[in-house]
DNA sequence: GCCGTTTTCGGCCCGACTGTTTTCAGTCG
């Protein structure tokens, strides 16, 4: 059992003793702890058998044996018991934004509303104004959100189908009737969400993996030439097959959309029996498109010229910018952090804790910049050395205040080697409001890089809205770099402007936003969608070697 | 249910924002 599902059901216990009316401080320490086991390092089922869990802040001996019921029975009774105590669907009417577990247990207690659906149709009817501290603007609110909520469900983030996908192939590769499987489809072209995930399997018993998928999906159902169906977590897969031989032509129809389809038929017929994808685009005389590219036919154009550009890949990072540790909201500290950066072959590390305006991240108070810079000058001295040795900026992650202005006085400000902004409260905004404070806060002399551009969070919360021409321009006047969030919940500048700040001259910085050593592993993320976005290691901020790391900060 | 330089009880992350009511509760980050 993996550390996040622990942490799930731990949080899903906390909410649950909310909405029947638990002792509040006890919900609150089921919520601690599943923070804690989601920021652990190690196996939190193999630190519960070694009776080490407890020295974890956070999980006491109570806590520790419900992680040991977790992981040696597979459920915790608790939360189970609770689960029967409320309506099956009341846990789905909290996931509306601004049904916290209070509002929930008013609208499931006073009116009776136990699902979406019945919800949706109280709203619908007027009936939740009749509540006590809701008006019709909450009424309205709760409509909007929940259609929105719908609109989310039914799409699943890149990470996790990533996960479920890798699941299925680590089963169905060892089978003895399966020649091949890979990813194919929006999957396979790192669309940051998607409606399911889709494999191609090669194979020359076709229904030998059709009754094994038929047994291991939920909701199997098939077609002529695929099955479809639910995998672990629920992720929506569509199978399909093909001969060996014709693998090739197969990969290439599934993994592009329509219109790069048809853009690549447009340079003469397509080959049926190709068993090699790249076999396919040389008989067209067309260089061979990444999948990432398999979008629009714009990049067939490109490939006709023999034109395309060499995409970045994770290899060519050469630093790890935008990381947190325990001095703000982080679960390693920044000796653990460096470390893991080196591990994984950094040259460069930038710690950016939160500011101070953050008080919930523990945002770093003018005292503690202070002691931080103390300790990133020691641990310079320290890693500087040996086969591997790396170099650690020390950074901050400044909030972008109100009024568009970063987070310290000016003589803290330029002491920091390089400052990320964000916005991180004050989100509903117009487009001209949210874009004069970005603005304001590139123009600010000490600011190098702009830190997730739209705030959002995938199938969770949408940006606040920008004009992103505006703000690249801003970028590229200012020298300041755009980042590439590439935490998978954000994946925030969007591909889809990639292009565009680059080609203004604008640096894109991909950055894993760390909060654990775990994290650092984010920057995949940020690469697969930046190369959806044509970007080259020549317009990509952290792909700098050290040297010219350095020279761009100066 | 956790924690401890008030150490076995008593408090528990903190401020902004929204929508409501008219001084505040709930949610979110």
């Amino acid at each position: 059992m993996q550390n996040d599902d622990i942490a799930q059901a731990f949080q899903d216990t906390a909410d649950l003793l909310e909405l029947t009316a638990g002792n509040p401080h006890r919900a609150r320490a089921f919520s601690r702890a599943a923070r804690a086991i989601e920021g652990l390092e190690a196996s939190a089922a193999e630190r519960v058998q070694a009776g080490t869990l407890t020295e974890v802040s956070g999980i006491g001996a109570g806590m520790a044996e419900h992680v040991a019921e977790l992981v040696n029975g597979g459920s915790l009774p608790l939360r189970d018991e609770l689960m029967g105590a409320v309506p099956p669907g009341l846990m789905d009417v909290m996931k509306v934004q601004g049904l916290g577990t209070k509002r929930t247990r008013r609208l499931w207690t006073e009116l009776g509303i136990t699902s979406l659906d019945e919800l949706e149709r109280a709203a619908e009817a007027d009936e939740i104004t009749a509540l006590s501290g809701f008006g019709a603007k909450t009424q309205q609110n709760i409509l909007d959100n929940l259609r929105q909520l719908r609109r989310y469900e039914s799409q699943w983030r890149l990470d996790d189908a990533w996960a479920a996908t890798h699941t299925l192939l680590e089963a169905l590769r060892p089978l003895p009737a399966v020649n091949r499987a890979a990813p194919t489809g929006a999957l396979r072209r790192r669309c940051e969400t998607l409606s399911r995930a889709e494999v191609l399997v090669a194979t020359e018993a076709p229904k030998a993996v059709r009754d094994w998928l038929e047994d291991r999906l939920a909701e199997a159902a098939l077609e002529d030439k695929a099955v479809t169906g639910r995998g672990t977590e629920g992720v929506p897969f569509r199978v399909h097959f093909t001969p060996p031989s014709h693998f090739g032509t197969a990969w290439w129809r599934t993994t592009g959309t329509e219109e790069h389809c048809a853009a690549v038929s447009t340079h003469g017929e397509v080959p049926t029996a190709c068993a090699e994808e790249t076999a396919l685009y040389d008989r067209l005389d067309l260089a061979y498109v990444p999948p990432a590219l398999r979008e629009t036919g714009e990049a067939v154009a490109a490939a006709a010229r023999h034109a395309l550009p060499s995409l970045i890949t994770t290899d060519d990072l050469h630093g790890c910018l935008h990381n947190h540790s325990t001095y703000s909201d982080g679960s390693h500290s920044l000796r653990e952090m460096a470390v893991a950066a080196r591990t994984r072959g950094y040259s460069y590390f930038g710690i950016c804790d939160h500011s101070q305006s953050l008080q919930i991240a523990n945002g770093l108070s003018p005292d503690s910049v202070r002691t931080q810079r103390e300790e990133v000058d020691r641990l310079n001295e320290e890693l500087a050395t040996g086969p591997s040795p790396i170099r650690i900026f020390h950074g901050i992650e400044s909030d972008i205040l109100r009024d568009g202005s970063l987070d310290y006085e000016d003589a803290l400000l330029e002491r920091f080697d390089f400052i990320v902004a964000s916005v991180h409260s004050g989100f509903s905004m117009h487009e001209d409001e949210a874009t004069e404070r970005l603005v304001r806060a590139i123009e600010n002399p000490f600011t190098r890089i702009l830190g997730h551009p739209t705030g959002r969070l995938l199938l969770r919360r949408e940006g606040y809205p920008i004009d992103h021409a505006t703000i690249i321009e801003a970028c590229a006047e200012n020298d300041v770099a755009l980042e590439v969030n590439a935490n998978p919940n954000r994946l925030d500048l969007d591909w889809r402007w990639i292009r565009q700040a680059a080609d203004a001259g604008v640096l894109l910085s991909i950055n894993p936003d760390a909060h654990s050593t775990q994290q650092i592993a984010n920057t995949r993320w940020g690469v697969a969608v930046s190369r959806k976005g044509w970007l080259t290691p020549q317009q990509c901020l952290n792909a700098k070697p050290l040297p010219a790391f350095v020279e761009w900060l100066d």
